[in-house]
DNA sequence: GCAATACTTAGCCTTATGGCACACTATTCG
DNA sequence: CGAATAGTGTGCCATAAGGCTAAGTATTGC
């Protein structure tokens, strides 16, 4: 377990969903407050909300209360863990010691 | 919901996890078999070979049995919608007509 | 061919996830 | 101040995730 990364988990946790993912996206072009970016979304606010704060958790946004509107920004140096993490994931495999790919995946077993 | 990603769902699921991260790590180095890859890893096979069919389901990884041994090798090209996901992200926050950014989270809210 | 090896299958359990409705609070607008 | 707006909090529900044990199958080594 010597790379375990809680870090990793929430980040990679939080872009498995497409409506997170589509949020990060919209957040892309600028900061937004929750309505707005709610809108377009087949479902509840309750229910989007819970994936505000899970992106907020995980530190994808950050969000702030001013009056009664909530806006929310991308926090952009939070995907530079992915990056990282498939950076090292490269280095990982330049590194081996080229051991020759003799081995293949045939339809002779499907199941 | 225009960028909806069923494949980007499964990767970024199967990354999620430290257990298949880590398996993804390994074969990096190459292909191995599941009991090697199963060594070290405080679970019983049974629930270690889930994550094995997780990684095969989501296309991180390829297996196939000979005799009595199954062998995992990595599909890198998959982890390259990853970084394609990272790629586009880069260009919608690139495209922005920078709207000065006078957000700020102050810790005026906490709750 | 019998035992050991290397998975596999099945079923069970607990917790997490993603969605809902409904009721409530806090701001802002007229 | 009263209504509309923008979230919030609570509780419920169904499914999925991740782990276990126990028992079964298929290969391989002696």
């Amino acid at each position: 377990m010597a790379h375990y990364s809680e870090a990793l988990d929430g980040v990679f946790t939080a872009l498995a969903d497409p409506t997170r993912r589509e949020v990060v996206r919209r957040l892309g072009r600028g900061p937004m407050s929750v309505g707005d970016l709610a809108r377009g979304f087949p479902m509840t606010l309750p229910s989007f909300m819970k994936h505000v704060r899970t992106l907020e958790a995980n530190g994808l946004i950050r969000t702030a209360k001013a009056g009664r509107v909530r806006t929310c920004a991308l926090r952009r140096e939070r995907l530079a863990l992915v990056d990282d993490w498939l950076a090292e994931q490269r280095r990982v495999w330049e590194a081996r010691t080229d051991r020759l790919e003799q081995f293949v995946t045939d339809p002779e077993e499907q199941q």
